[in-house]
DNA sequence: ACAAAAGTGTTAAACCTACACCCATGT
DNA sequence: ACATGGGTGTAGGTTTAACACTTTTGT
């Protein structure tokens, strides 16, 4: 079987992922860009990706863009392809088809450097990006709408925090993928009531009323896509 | 800018595309195979698809591949890219990606035949589908649960039916792609409160009190995704 | 007259939304 | 004491699910 050749109207073209990185910092939903340092787009800000070596799975390719154009060395919590864009004139150095990802990385997740070819990463608010390289504000737009679909379905907000957080914590995660304001009490129901959720400690935050520490209840996975 | 090269890390691969096209026949959801006719896997059955052309969108490929592997000409009501599929053995002839398509044809089209290089076309039910080619089951299974999502959301049952239907046929799509029983009288009130569809005049089936035709209103599209 | 499929309403439970005040802590 | 943020309950409207009989036609 390995010996059987490709047919001759096999197109090749130059395969690549793209990966939109969220975490959560200071409240506010925020991306993870690189500066690009070579053409084209040299000293643009991007999406991290780039091209899939052989043999390796796309899962793999996005995680090994993440790491090696950024400083980010932890496992994302989440990792998700969510659309694939090929349009033929979308990147001028020829056919690049890009496989792009959605993923969430870890609180605390706060500084990133650059590396390989780029001159440097950085955190930028999600909902209000700098102009972005190649097609990349429409990836960045898609990955949004991907993430707020996930929000109710799967528990994927639990990804942006800690192992333990608070309520609040919780909201303002949602808050910031939503972008909009939620009722503190609907809010509450609606998430005790899932049953995903259970109290542990207790703790004080810098200031006010210290908030009761949740952790995610043993057995609560991810829901399928 | 059109004369950059792509850098030699760009790993080239064949691109194809494939299509789980979907139509209704007889009451059930059945799904479009072509029987292939070259090595690998000649004789077995499998998602029409192949090779993306040069300059050639992956929406156009997906189009085209529909239109020659099959005797389908109408357009798709409906085509959507959902998936890629990239792992590395997934194709015995090398490193192929494919970016999955789900088509919904309509009503009618029936009379399909193989072209190109396929030995035949047919219809096959979609929930219990015969041995698949390649990872073919794995993107079937994938167009499935994506049809379902789409049913809620934007108007797409309405698709798989000619320009006027009844209720009792558009029922009997949604409980196709389910694959479960719905209360009709729920079903109605639902799909009524929406307000996409108008009544037009009357008709009669082979048998039993004839049903109330209906048209999707005017001005109605379907949601974005 | 009978067989076959279309059509029609009500009720209970669950869920969603809006809304305002008291509580526990640090300074 | 006061500023800060955490925590709590209720009522109205909407949505969902379960459920059985009558109507219209063709034979």
């Amino acid at each position: 079987m390995e010996t059987l050749a490709l047919p001759p109207q096999a197109t090749q073209v130059g395969l690549a992922v793209d990966v939109a990185a969220f975490a959560m910092h200071g409240g506010e939903l925020q991306v993870l860009l690189v500066q690009r340092g070579e053409l084209p787009h040299a000293r643009d800000w991007a999406l991290p990706g780039g091209f899939v070596h052989p043999g390796e799975d796309l899962h793999e390719a996005a995680l090994r863009e993440l790491r090696t154009e950024t400083s980010v060395t932890l496992e994302p919590r989440h990792l998700e392809q969510f659309y694939t864009f090929g349009a033929p004139g979308r990147d001028p150095r020829g056919r690049i088809v890009s496989v792009a990802h959605l993923a969430v990385l870890a609180h605390g997740t706060v500084d990133v450097t650059g590396g390989g070819h780029t001159l440097g990463a950085g955190w930028f608010p999600a909902h209000r990006p700098p102009a972005l390289a190649f097609d990349h504000a429409a990836i960045l737009a898609r990955a949004l709408g991907r993430l707020r679909v996930r929000l109710d379905y799967a528990h994927l907000a639990l990804e942006f925090l800690p192992d333990t957080f608070t309520l609040p914590e919780l909201q303002r995660v949602h808050e910031a993928i939503l972008d909009r304001p939620l009722d503190k009490r609907n809010f509450r129901k609606r998430l005790l009531a899932q049953g995903l959720l259970v109290p542990s400690g207790e703790r004080r935050s810098g200031v006010g009323r210290p908030a009761q520490l949740y952790r995610r209840a043993k057995g609560a996975k991810a829901a399928a896509l």
